[in-house]
DNA sequence: CCGTATCCCTCCGGATACTG
DNA sequence: CAGTATCCGGAGGGATACGG
């Protein structure tokens, strides 16, 4: 079905970009606002973040909610798509934690190999 | 846990690139060489399929059989490790199948709104 | 048939500075 | 606090040509 392959790539390059599956497992632990997720992530810009958010928010993963105080305060929350899609991101996830060690093998012991 | 979150990303980043689950999910119904994969995926050139092949090769999915004839002939296959990928892939590629729309309509919608 | 090398271009993503 | 604008380096990835 060459078809749907569009849509699935579609999916799989959003899981695939460097920051959005974290902000949605960060996000599936409840609501939070900008800052409390720039500051858990660490490594992250305010550029990339934001980017990242307006990404979610545009495929209907998560909600954007404006509290127009002074300052302001902006929250993210999942959207009942954003938690089903957790669903196959965990999955992937775990798989990736369980099996770790043997990727990091084949890699040593393909760079050995090509070492030569 | 931070410790752990490189090594997801690292296998995301595979899952995300461009090529490599297609290539996976085809090799997931037997083995294939070179030529047909190249055939089968149709819009991908010599210098990516080469690339995803070994990035594929080096972390363990898939192996590399040469028959040196003439005309050469370069056989792929899955590894266990490849195979058992393959399952939340597969979890992930049908969450994608069944929730295009969904994304699709989200997308819509929001392009809508930032057209004003 | 299979792979490498080269050129080139786009886009991701970081740093920084500035608005409301 | 949240977001935008700008600049910039580098990786990803396509086209082409050549080698074994």
């Amino acid at each position: 079905m060459p078809s749907d392959c569009r849509s699935v790539n579609e999916i799989l390059a959003r899981v695939g970009d460097k920051w959005s599956v974290l902000v949605v497992s960060l996000l599936g632990d409840g609501a939070m606002r900008f800052s409390e997720l720039r500051r858990l992530i660490g490594g992250i810009s305010q550029k990339m973040l934001t980017t990242t958010l307006r990404g979610l928010e545009r495929d209907g993963f998560v909600t954007r909610t404006v509290t127009p105080t002074i300052p302001p305060r902006v929250d993210y929350e999942l959207t009942s798509l954003g938690r089903d899609l957790l669903v196959p991101v965990r999955a992937l996830g775990d798989w990736a934690r369980h099996n770790r060690s043997r990727v990091e093998k084949a890699r040593a012991r393909f760079d050995q190999m090509a070492k030569s």
